[in-house]
DNA sequence: ATGAAAGCGCTAACAT
DNA sequence: ATGTTAGCGCTTTCAT
């Protein structure tokens, strides 16, 4: 045991065992003979206490180091300033991206960010945002995982009045707001640079058909060949490839076909790295045998051999912008529910993956 | 105005200005006429509870859409089972790996994580820090910000009982658990690899001297020199070159010396592709006219042509064993501090930039 | 300009 | 097996 003074008439016994008692409003109050309500004006630079006891109680506080227990006036106001993130993985490099830049906007309006990761997996997905209500945080963003088909977790979230906000991965099952990239345009600009570049025979590495990003960057592809006349190949067609290796067994299998493809699009920056390398290792020339383009602007496909193609997707973006979508919606919840979209164009970025010398 | 009935006697108004109300343990007991501790104790299956007010509690629950307040609950038991984490940039490859698998282990033992950045600036940290004391995570870890030369605001961590756990930026100003890589020894078998490789004028791009973890592998690269007979140039070695931009510029004057090294080993895998490029650019060949070895692997060294050698961190493991010290010290807060440091041994990834055909 | 009192929703010691 | 009571630390209405 240990009898701990703080300089004041106030003892409390503590002994190894304890953490430190905190210092309270309380505490503040007995020492200064004013009562605890004045103590929290004070604190929160109440317009009507006077200047010299705000002095007095800061200067006290800070002397005691005292730190506002959050989750006691969290459970009074009724919010926590905190706002619940579902990612399928931390560290893929988008989310990763999208959250630093979502970070750097609601840090500075005073929130903090509680994040969980679903592996892709729907349980994950039901689990975390329950948990996140329970924690009552103020608002949740997501971008679904890819084992999602059922939502009526959302309606749950929706149900407790906390604003919920799409993006990336959404859905339409649910109204609410989202941002997302224009991944049909994305589609759509990455097949007609192909085709501009003279390419006729264009394959599509397609990603698991129930997430709209990867249906739409399909339908870019097929409007596109339309547009410009090209017939629709549905041997050129190979779905759920989104990962390296499946990139490179696709390509194997492309490459076997008596009709060659002369260009792929693929929806993954992973997947197109997969078909290079296969190319390459068996001898093809890229892009002049065969073009490549791939979706994400991954980081390392401006420092491969040859670079690749690539449609930007703008990451850091989207997180300010779903900061600043959530910043608003939060100012005014729980009024009617404003549901907007928010539309990213994303950007072709040339490299020479696809770069037809002329 | 709408009048909202939950089939049953209990009525709330409500309009559409208001969020729903939330259900809690006393609307459930009053329907029930059981007291809410009953209630409480139920949903927590509680010993001594009948197996039938049980199921009756939870099956009322359930068709309530009960979702027990946590922040409730935290501030009763004084704990918030979250755990801070403090990092420079989350969208940095490294540390969003350390944090995936941190959430991994720490997520099923049901914590969950409130993650703040630095921006690598003190000021920030500072304020981050505080913010997770007021926040009562159980548990802080962190990594250093490279602006952070003062570090009272962990004595503040500490006085509060907080648990705290530096992983790779680390101090050894503040008594504390860490877990790093051995960054001496993955300095150390990386120049010793090249001077295995023929390597004789080995020159050092290192990170800021202060960070321990930077002033490690030059120790580690001064000392396979000494430990080979090779003197050791001061003009081979050039400070704070951890980024694409100065690797290039370093890179240009290195080679612009009279004696020209013929490898770099660098303290950082960014610094060691601006040499790459520089060196491609110039006509050098790699790793014939000057071998290349970086620090991190980072998942770009395995693509680029010609790869990079590097040293492997496990930023994964990293997170693991964070996670176990931290499940490990909460267990025994406020116990006596335990202080341990995790040492893990880097691996060095051979590739091609390095490796001189014999 | 300040104080008293109530209460956010939960848990736990102490009843019975 | 269940109820009563108190209180975690804060904010806020209503007093004065």
């Amino acid at each position: 045991m240990v009898l701990l003074s703080k300089n004041t008439n106030n003892f409390k016994y503590i002994n190894s065992k304890m953490k430190s008692p905190q210092v309270t409003i309380h505490d503040i109050a007995k020492i200064l003979k004013i009562s605890a309500s004045t103590v929290s004006r004070a604190l929160s630079d109440h317009p009507r206490i006077s200047t010299d006891t705000k002095k007095k109680v800061k200067a006290l506080a800070k002397k005691l180091g005292y730190q506002p227990n959050i989750v006691a006036s969290n459970l009074r106001v009724g919010k926590t300033n905190t706002v619940g993130i579902v990612v399928p993985r931390i560290n893929r490099n988008f989310f990763s991206n999208v959250i630093g830049g979502f970070e750097e906007v609601v840090s500075n309006a005073g929130y903090r960010m509680m994040i969980t990761q679903t592996n892709e997996t729907y349980n994950k997905e039901v689990e975390n945002i329950k948990a996140l209500i329970n924690a009552r945080v103020d608002g949740i963003i997501i971008s679904l995982s890819a084992g999602t088909k059922a939502y009526n977790h959302f309606k749950l979230v929706q149900r407790n009045g906390i604003p919920l906000i799409f993006f990336d991965r959404a859905t339409d099952k649910i109204e609410s707001s989202k941002v997302v990239i224009d991944d049909l345009d994305g589609g759509y600009s990455a097949v007609n640079h192909l085709i501009s570049q003279g390419c006729k025979k264009i394959a599509h590495f397609a990603g698991p058909e129930h997430l709209i990003i990867y249906s739409n960057r399909k339908k870019g592809y097929l409007n596109a060949l339309k547009k410009r006349n090209i017939d629709i190949r549905d041997d050129y067609i190979v779905n759920d490839i989104i990962t390296k290796d499946t990139g490179f067994d696709a390509c194997r299998h492309l490459m076997g076909l008596k009709d060659k493809p002369d260009a792929i699009f693929a929806a993954s920056d992973f997947s197109a790295l997969g078909a290079m390398v296969y190319l390459k290792e068996n001898g093809y020339k890229i892009p002049d045998d065969v073009a490549l383009v791939g979706f994400a602007n991954e980081p390392f496909t401006s420092l491969i051999e040859p670079g690749l193609t690539s449609v930007d997707q703008h990451s850091n973006e989207i997180g300010i912008e779903v900061a600043k979508l959530f910043l608003d919606e939060v100012k005014h919840t729980p009024a009617s529910k404003i549901c907007r979209d928010i539309i990213i164009k994303p950007d072709l970025i040339i490299r020479k993956s696809s770069r037809k010398k002329t």
